[in-house]
DNA sequence: CACTTTTTTTAGAATCATTATAAAGTAGAA
DNA sequence: TTCTACTTTATAATGATTCTAAAAAAAGTG
């Protein structure tokens, strides 16, 4: 199974449940945005049979702390997780409530001109909201 | 009292915990970053007495759809709200966990490149993480 | 293989921010 | 003042997330 490597060199075994949670989130064409509820019903779904929210919650908090997945930063009740974990933005359409990935490309370069005395920049990301 | 105006035009009676919220809120010398329960604690403290939260939500929800309030992006299990409503952008410090405002000069002009059919643009925001 | 130890999963409970409810209070109009 | 609509309040409900502790699965040992 292919993501037995990807899940030891996280620390984490490979039980049935996350190399199941593994396959809905990485074996997949394109990347996608999600809610641990969306996840949840995915693989409900597929297995005809649920894992644990517990569970999900853990594996995902996991695979984000590892850097297999990240949250992104939006109001919301829900959080927002990305299996797309490139230096990447996003558009939020504010109607649809929905997220559209937008490339680093897609962004001129962004210049951050202040500094933080001792501190340094993880990370830059863009938020443009969209209405009809 | 400087705030009656204010909210009168924004269809608010100007009650006493409003204007109290306001005064809060808006008279100080420079703007600030809240969540409902650090606004909930500042009154108690001023007024050696309390407003209900319903109320303070209530308002600030009030406020916010009326452009006094803006919320700010970011995950945590508690809404951020900012007494800036000028277009700019924030530094969150993930060691301690505070918001620092960018002003719009501070970020080089952001170029979105990508085009959503049928959307406009209602705001780009920018969050830049820092740690240690 | 047995047997023990450690890790993981799970159902359900707890937490906590936010929203809803409905009764009591208040502001503004007449 | 009186009437009515709006507001505040205490409290309950909701819902996402986290915690707990017991059962299940995996790993280690000889
Ligand atoms: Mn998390
Ligand atoms: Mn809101
Ligand atoms: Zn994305
Ligand atoms: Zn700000």
């Amino acid at each position: 199974m292919k993501y037995i490597e990807k899940l030891r060199n996280s620390g984490l075994r490979p039980t049935k449940q996350r190399l199941k949670i593994c396959e809905v989130l990485f074996d997949t064409e394109k990347t996608f945005h999600f809610t641990i509820n969306d996840l949840s019903n995915k693989i409900k779904k597929q297995l005809n049979n649920k894992i644990s929210l517990a569970t999900i919650y853990n594996t995902v908090h996991a695979f984000e702390k590892k850097g297999y997945l990240k949250q992104i930063p939006i109001n919301s009740n829900q959080t927002y997780f990305d299996t797309n974990v490139s230096d990447h933005h996003h558009f939020y359409d504010l109607n649809e409530q929905k997220l559209i990935d937008l490339e680093n490309s897609d962004v001129g370069p962004i210049k951050i001109l202040k500094k933080i005395e001792g501190k340094k920049i993880k990370s830059v990301e863009v938020l443009v909201k969209l209405e009809d």
